[in-house]
This record gives structure tokens, C-alpha cells and sequence, in this order.
DNA sequence: TAATTTGTGCAACCGGGTTGCAAACTTATT
DNA sequence: AATAAGTTTGCAACCCGGTTGCACAAATTA
């Protein structure tokens, strides 16, 4: 039987090399979203450039989203299997300013604008900061 | 009669020094966010850390805004006088990738958000990447 | 096998942002 | 007015995430 992760990569048309099933595994099993430095340190040692380019494959071939949150870090973290990355799968993201996790609200699709007359929408970010419920007690 | 910048300056509590004349003077003739690489241009010759920093305390001040529209460049626009940056006074902000030129849709506020238990907002940030109204055309 | 494509590692670079520090300027105190 | 304290500005140096060029390795194809 094959792993999920070769199963993701399988499906969304990335040959999985060695680097590609360890960076993927990382970005699973993480419970928010990470970013390149933070993706390194996991590591006792890697390239950064092979990190940086696996993660760009990834969000090209859609196995991953990446995320600005606005602390000039940009994050990632695993699409579903079936993402297309379209404006209306899209999801609110939430950057708590205490813990300073990035997490995906996936329950949130990101609501329908009214642009102005003659504007196309290609992408939205939508990112909320604030308290995390964890570090929004007392 | 004083300068509509001076009497701007006043309500947001800004010492008007001639730098920061002349820097929300560029800021609001702009018909676009512009970042301090930009403003920078604006410039025959001026210090980056001395534009950055009045920024900074324009951002501070509420005087202007700013705006991270994923591009890695932070944009600023001027706020209105009564603008306090909250939540619920924040507006959508638009990016298009063809004239690469990023606006406020002053008339688009940032729709509610129902947030999981527990979590708090004390910002939002929403980013529509396309094709604005002038570049959207045959 | 040989030729070609794809992936990886190293080094160097880029650019926006940021800090430390001293000089210039402004404001308050004597 | 003279002095002291606070604020603003300018220069230089730095930080760091991201990115590119290039050579070598590995995998794929002919
Ligand atoms: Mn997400
Ligand atoms: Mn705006
Ligand atoms: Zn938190
Ligand atoms: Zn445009």
C-alpha cells in the first residue's frame, strides 16, 4: 500500500523524489502554517535553495497554498487533495499576534466582493489578526 | 488660512516638520498606494531611514494606512481625518497585476468575518489580486 | 550506452526593511 | 540669553527572506 504522501504527490503530477516526500511529511504533519526559515530549522541541515525551490513546485502544482500574512514571512500549509486553488475555494487565514501562528480557518471561505465595475478577480487574501483561542484566556 | 496637510497633521497629532509636509503631500496626491521605495523616487535626494521613519510614525499616528498587498513592498495611503483603523472602518484593497498598481476601494469595507470561539480581531487584512478597471479592457 | 531532461547543492546576490549613533534642530528650564 | 533636555534627521552598516547562476548528480529517454 502507498503512503499518503506519495498518494498527494501522485495526484497533483509531482515525481516524488526523496526531498519532495520529506519536505511534504513536515508540512503535514505540522498543525499551522510554516514558513522557508522555519521549514529549515527542521532540518539538521539542508539546502535552503532546495527547500525553497520543492516549496515553490509545490504551490505551482497546487500540493500546497502559500500564505501572506503580512510578517514578511511567507507561509505555507497543504492543500486538499481535490484544491484547485480557485477564488471560491479559498479560505480566511488567521495570524495570532501573541503566539505568532499562522493557521488556515479552512471552515471560512473567504465572502464574495462587489468589485467596481470592470474589475477581475484572480486571487483574494484575507487574513484576520488578532487572539488565537488559545492565547485569547484571561 | 492653514494647509489642509498642516490641519491634517494637527488632528492626528503630528509635529508638521518640513519632511513630513512634503512626504504626506506626495502620499496624497497619489492616485495609488505607493511603498517607501517609490516614495523614495518621489525624491531628487532623500535618506531612506528618514522617509521610513516618518512613515512609521504617520502609520503610528493614523495619518496613513498600510497596506500589505503581497508583492513584498509595503504600500501607504492616507486615511481620511476620522479614520481610527479599526476593524470595521477597514476597506478592501485591490492589486493588479498588470499596471502593478494597488488602490484602496474606499467604497468596499471588509465584510464580517464569523470567527471560531474564542478568537479575536484586531485587524484584517483583504487583498483582491486581478485586473483592475483600465487594464481589464479587449 | 549516450543524450537529454530534471533535481540538488553551493555561493553569491538582491532589495526592502531596520538599527545604532552622532549631528542638527526644537522645545523647555533656569 | 544660556543651558539642558528632548526630538528629528542623515549616514552607514546590518539583517534576513527571497532569488539566481552555475555546476554536478540523478533520473529519464532515445
Ligand atoms: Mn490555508
Ligand atoms: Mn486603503
Ligand atoms: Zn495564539
Ligand atoms: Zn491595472
Amino acid at each position: 500500500m502507498k503512503k499518503s504522501i506519495d498518494k498527494s504527490l501522485e495526484i497533483k503530477q509531482v515525481k516524488p523524489t526523496a526531498m519532495r516526500q520529506l519536505v511534504l511529511d513536515i508540512l503535514s504533519k505540522q498543525d499551522h502554517a510554516i514558513g522557508l526559515p522555519e521549514l529549515e530549522m527542521q532540518f539538521a541541515q539542508a539546502d535552503r535553495t532546495t527547500l525553497y525551490r520543492t516549496l515553490k513546485t509545490f504551490v505551482d502544482k497546487k500540493v500546497i497554498h502559500s500564505i501572506d500574512d503580512g510578517t514578511g514571512t511567507i507561509k505555507y500549509a497543504v492543500c486538499t487533495d481535490t484544491c484547485h486553488c480557485n477564488p471560491s475555494e479559498l479560505h480566511v487565514h488567521f495570524y495570532c499576534i501573541k503566539c505568532e501562528k499562522t493557521t488556515c480557518l479552512t471552515d471560512i471561505p473567504i465572502p464574495d466582493i462587489q468589485l467596481p465595475e470592470n474589475y477581475f478577480a484572480e486571487n483574494i487574501n484575507m487574513v484576520v489578526k488578532g487572539l488565537c483561542n488559545r492565547c485569547n484566556k484571561g
